[in-house]
DNA sequence: CCATAATGTGAACTGCACGTCACATTATGA
DNA sequence: TCATAATGTGACGTGCAGTTCACATTATGG
């Protein structure tokens, strides 16, 4: 996030402008996927000219591909941060669910894009972008994988799985029940406690003597 | 799976073009997205005119829609019946991921399309055809929760989870892993011993007493 | 072998969506 | 205040993709 201050008023009615750009293209395109809108139609949501949609990105994959990445880099920081913060390699789980279920919540329409474009093809859009965000995804699997080896290394854990497999696992798991949860949360309300979900990775379906 | 039988040789002829038509619109789509397909393409991979194409199916999205219907309809009997030929619950959860693992060998390209619409967002295709498949992904689920909840029942499975969250869950870490394996075989390769997956869910990470 | 029906063909029609650009509007600051 | 620059506008050019249909080709069976 760009500090606002020592922003000429145009300038930071420009800001002002790009954003509401980005909003109304992200509604849009969650809403309906990114080959079903049109510029015509961000524009218009936007109450903006064509024109004006072209003078703010070069072409219509340009908009996509800064929306997104934008946003993934602000998703990718907040989950990081979640599992440096707290000492306890437990509690950074429960952070990392905790965090995650908030992001779900406060930005639905962000999450439903990302999961089509990242869980879906790898071609509905260029493959470049989504190339960048399948990095950014891998590094931060790396970064949750540390946290699952220094368990492991500490005795906290037990040692089921790799740590890579088990990063791999528990953000499987998050993102299908926060899935659920996002569109049909009469259905399947997401609790407030993340060890409802980290159980299922916590305590072991069959009792297994070590 | 139509017989062959009491066909005229016609008959078999044209069946075999609808089949080498869906054959490549399936290539195609898997490999680009439906929307970067065109029918033209289509009928040209196939070896046939638009024209043709268009006597088989009344338009692209009706050819997209009974291609996916029937390989989601092949996939879920075959899933069906793998934790329906066994009699003890284990054994069931380990003929599905087995099943499964063939399944995603075998037919790698309908299963990168089966993600990409299902997983993805709700929306890449006119919502008639996601409702349908969605609809046959949870009749799947709760099947599958029954034997969750058999085996909880048979006192063989400790109640770590409600039986649904419990096919969701292995749901989800299959489609992962699988998925994984599919896009990166050399890097993550994935086991025979469906084990090592169902581990995850078997064993619990921490050691707790009940 | 030929008349008739069934099937196959692809040029052409239609509509839409991206992206451009000449012009209109608004802001700046001398 | 007004000249000049910066910004905003949307009609239009262009190309492509879905779909149609009149005609060509092939099969049937008398």
């Amino acid at each position: 996030m760009k500090r606002n201050e020592n922003l000429t008023r145009r300038e930071r009615e420009k800001q002002k402008q790009r954003e509401d750009m980005l909003a109304a293209a992200l509604t849009l395109f969650s809403e309906k996927g990114y080959h079903n809108v049109s510029m015509q139609e961000i524009a218009g949501k936007a109450e903006f000219a064509i024109g004006t949609l072209y003078k703010f990105f070069r072409n219509k994959e340009d908009l996509y591909k800064t929306l997104m990445v934008e946003k993934v880099d602000s998703f990718q920081s907040a989950l990081t941060a979640a599992i440096e913060d707290a000492d306890d390699e437990i509690e950074k789980l429960r952070n990392y669910v905790r965090v995650k279920a908030a992001l779900f919540q406060a930005d639905a329409p962000v999450i439903r894009l990302y999961f089509a474009e990242t869980r879906g093809a790898s071609f509905n859009v260029r493959a470049g972008l989504d190339n960048e965000i399948r990095k950014k995804h891998e590094q931060f699997l790396k970064k949750l994988a540390l946290v699952f080896e220094a368990g492991i290394r500490k005795q906290r854990f037990r040692k089921i799985a790799a740590p890579y497999d088990l990063a791999v696992a528990l953000d499987s798991l998050t993102n299908t029940f926060l899935h659920l949860w996002l569109e049909a949360p009469e259905l399947h309300p997401f609790p407030e406690d993340p060890d409802i979900l980290l159980n299922i990775l916590f305590q072991g379906l069959i009792e297994i003597d070590p």
